[in-house]
RNA sequence: GGUGGGGUUGCGGAGCGGUCAAACGCAGCAGACUGUAAAUCUGCCCUCUACGAGUUCGAUGGUUCGAAUCCAUCCCCCACCA
């Protein structure tokens, strides 16, 4: 890609909300091109999720960008801090990985992140690396540069602090152990979420203390998911995978609310500003559907990350079942062994895995939810003479078909 | 080391001797409605051989006709003061 240096530090503050700084990426720049080399680009990444999903994608997007400008992309796997585990207050406390565990994540992380990243422009690190290797010694040093009172200053911390909440003593130390992956792996710039700045300023801190020219930062935003207001995240379970079935993927994104698609278009898609605002303008105007825009993201969508024929298809199967409510391509069977003449439903619904216990069977027949062969069952109590074939159907999303044997 | 506050059904959070399978909110699920798995409204939401029964309220023992609620011991968490 041949861009001179303006043009190129427009390209790659596309989109960003934070970058730390023009001037100082200015003069790397320079440096770099007069050397023949590309700039170290610093990512870290958590290995207790290896779902890598919509939320990671608009920082993965920009990775990308920067590959295409020639630059390399450091892509560091937290596993030596993913052996430790994170004691913080979240909800789902993050547990504390094996060390199969972690590798096993690293690979599924590595095989959903080339999906993006282009694997000649990615050196994959992993910072137990370095930080295995660091005595108790090392790692005291290492703390005397910084205080406490630049640690509270980062907001979560100083928030918890005044409302008398707690904090770890690890959560503490991780924004110094991330800023010490910035100085071992010379990052010129690191990227991040929006919720990141702090940590990622640390490590231009640190890097200045210890001699090396600081990175610069950039963060990009953190975009809501499904659910429309809380920011994607796999504990809130309102994310769509990179690594999903064409129809979870469309499907997943057919469901968002109609004012976040844009955002989606804008980050995951990288449409242009314009272009985003263009259309949704001419959504507003009446001029264009939502229903349509909202069909092209997710064909658009799986498009990307699966493929255009799978795209289609799954647009065309999410219309079937839901606009006409017809059965999808595919139905999870259930075996029913031969010679059983009559099966209470409630038992058959639970070895469709259609519910989970017979109570949640019962409630869902009560609702109405339940159809066999298309036909409404209401009758809790209900026998049915097990046909090969047969299609039972929970609600809209639920299918099983019965299978004799 | 001391003092105080806690551990309740996925989460948050009421309850403080019977009327508690346990308020309420969130999440989840279903129905209606819709272009959608959005919004809104309604219902459901521990398990079971189900108008009844069985297991729940950190653990174990105890008091009581009866305990999530009282007592004892234990485990765990948090804050504050040192």
């Amino acid at each position: 890609m041949d861009m001179n240096i303006e043009e190129q530090l427009d390209f790659l503050s596309a989109r960003a909300v934070d970058f730390i700084n023009r001037d100082d990426m200015k003069k790397k720049l320079e440096k770099a091109q007069s050397e023949g080399r590309g700039l170290r680009i610093k990512y870290g990444a958590d290995p207790s999720a290896p779902d890598i999903h919509l939320g990671h994608v608009v920082g993965l997007n920009k990775l990308r960008e920067f590959q295409e400008a020639g630059h390399t992309v450091v892509f560091i796997i937290g596993d030596f801090t993913g052996m430790i585990g994170d004691p913080s207050g979240k909800s789902a406390t993050r547990p504390a990985l094996s060390r199969e565990q972690v590798a096993k994540n690293a690979e599924s992380y590595k095989q959903q992140v080339f999906k993006i990243l282009d694997p000649e422009k990615t050196e994959v690190r992993f910072n137990s690396e370095w930080l295995g290797e660091m005595k108790f010694e090392d790692v005291i040093r290492l703390t005397a540069h910084v205080t406490v009172a630049q640690l509270l200053a980062r907001d979560d911390f100083s928030k918890r602090y005044s409302e008398n909440r707690p904090i770890s003593l690890v959560e503490f130390l991780y924004p110094l152990v991330q800023a010490y992956d910035s100085v071992m792996v010379k990052a010129d710039l690191e990227l991040g979420g929006t919720d990141q700045l702090f940590n990622l300023l640390l490590g231009r801190e640190l890097q200045k203390i210890m001699g090396q020219e600081p990175q610069c930062v950039m963060t990009l935003p953190l975009i809501e998911g499904l659910d429309g207001v809380n920011k994607m995240s796999k504990s809130l379970n309102n994310y769509v995978g990179v690594d999903e079935t064409p129809r979870d993927m469309y499907g997943k994104l057919m469901s968002v609310p109609d004012d976040l698609m844009w955002k989606y278009f804008e980050y995951i898609l990288c449409w242009p500003a314009d272009k985003v605002k263009e259309t949704h303008a001419r959504v507003a105007g009446g001029e264009l559907h939502p229903r349509a825009v909202k069909d092209m993201l997710g064909q658009e969508v799986v498009a990307r990350f699966i493929g255009e024929d799978e795209a289609k298809a799954a647009s065309e199967e999410f219309t079937r079942i839901f606009a006409k409510g017809d059965l999808p391509d595919e139905i999870p069977e259930v075996k029913v062994p031969a010679g059983v003449e009559m099966i209470g439903l409630l038992n058959l619904m639970v070895l469709a895995k259609l519910a989970n216990s017979n109570g949640e069977a019962r409630r869902l027949i009560k609702q109405g939810a339940v159809k066999i062969n298309d036909e409404k069952i209401s009758d809790e109590r209900a026998e049915i003479k097990p046909e090969d074939g047969m299609i039972i159907r929970s609600g809209k999303r639920g299918f099983a078909k019965v299978v004799i044997g």
